[in-house]
DNA sequence: CACGAATCTTGACAGTCGTCCAAGGATCTT
DNA sequence: AAGATCCTTGGACGACTGTCAAGATTCGTG
């Protein structure tokens, strides 16, 4: 067997234990090429760098992986898995709009410092995106289900403050986008207040975002 | 001579014309490197590539550059020069309100249909300069000079409408700089209308940024 | 014109890269 | 236990990289 990506139908005979292990197996090895594209960016990591940060050798990359686009593919999507879901809960439990608000900026800015290296590498690949086709669908699908989330915190905040939004879920997704991206610059430049400065940030946008500020 | 990056104080015999001269083809090899790169992207482009775009062979980056890094960040500086001095005609002539914003969003789009693989590559080089700190403070002073457009634009709206701005300068500028580079995003992935959106996108933020939407 | 300095070309260097493959160890089926 | 299949290793391959230096060429100046 080999390229397991496109093996979707292979022989019956093969039991699922072992499918189910090559599937771990390929979480394995992603979670070693995000650790190492994060640290390095797109443009500086190798295969074999990937292996030493795993517990293999380099060759075994290309029994699991058709070539290096396949799994870094495979590494964004397994990336977009971790990442989205984290701000649903801030939008089910807040009842006010400035508890909300706060909320999230407070998400926003934890996010900032703890997963800051795995979002560098989000904007890295997005940009690569820009120029290898390659990863345009998957990025496209990871902004996607992004903007969704932004949508629903806008709407609910919304929502709870009697005020419809003033301008549509792109460019709210787009400003918010906007200032996490600034934020992370200079969070890794070094500027200590640029958690601080994003919160504030966020709450006086989602402010604007409804006519409120 | 060679490396003439420090090569400031240089023997008094040499000529001002030589000089000039040297920092003439600086210009052009850097240009040549910029149209690569803007091709190419950071991770894909070499020096012989570059090269190539030249009328030189390869050799001749290292008699006028020190290295790789030297040539690309002379290039992020050259760029700035070219990039930004575009929009300040804009807040020049306008005498309303509304016709500061349509002249704006226009100026914007058409900088998008234009210039679009150039800002492609800004935004590659910006990411990578969260990787590597040696294009740091060039792409902090872009940054910064790019900010301080936005805030004339920002400034001479808010006195034109009569209202206040309602978010600082680096919200403001984090948020039309998301704007471009969704619009970017999705013009290079074949989006027909996506200057129009940035330019619906861009006329109505400034009215939300001076809270009249 | 002729000499020296500035400029440019060419080829080589030591690495690294993605990819592939032969070989053998590990694991499962019968 | 034996045979078949899966898994992993480690090395080899050719292509490509940044860098450098020696030689060829061009240029300005006496």
């Amino acid at each position: 067997m080999q390229h397991v990506t496109e093996a979707v139908e292979r022989p019956a005979r093969i039991s699922r234990r072992r499918a189910d292990k090559v599937e771990e197996r390929r979480r394995e090895l992603a979670d070693a090429a995000l650790l190492t594209l994060s640290e390095l960016g797109y443009a500086r990591t190798s295969l074999r760098e990937i292996a030493q940060n795993s517990e293999f050798s380099h060759g075994v990359l290309h029994y699991y992986f058709r070539d290096k686009v396949d799994l870094i593919t495979y590494c964004v999507r397994r990336y977009k898995a971790v990442c989205v879901q984290r701000y649903d809960d801030v939008v089910a439990t807040a009842t006010t709009a400035p508890a909300l608000a706060d909320e999230f900026a407070a998400a926003m800015a934890a996010t900032l410092v703890a997963d800051g290296l795995m979002h560098r590498l989000w904007y890295d690949l997005r940009s690569q995106s820009l120029f290898e086709a390659s990863f345009r669908d998957d990025v496209a699908a990871i902004d996607a289900s992004l903007e969704r989330m932004i949508e629903r915190i806008v709407a609910r905040y919304a929502q709870l403050s009697g005020r419809p939004p003033v301008c549509g879920t792109g460019a709210a997704y787009a400003m918010f986008d906007g200032l996490f991206q600034q934020a992370l610059w200079r969070h890794l430049a070094g500027d200590p207040q640029a958690p601080d400065t994003l919160r504030a940030d966020v709450v006086q946008m989602l402010a604007v975002v409804t006519g409120t500020a």
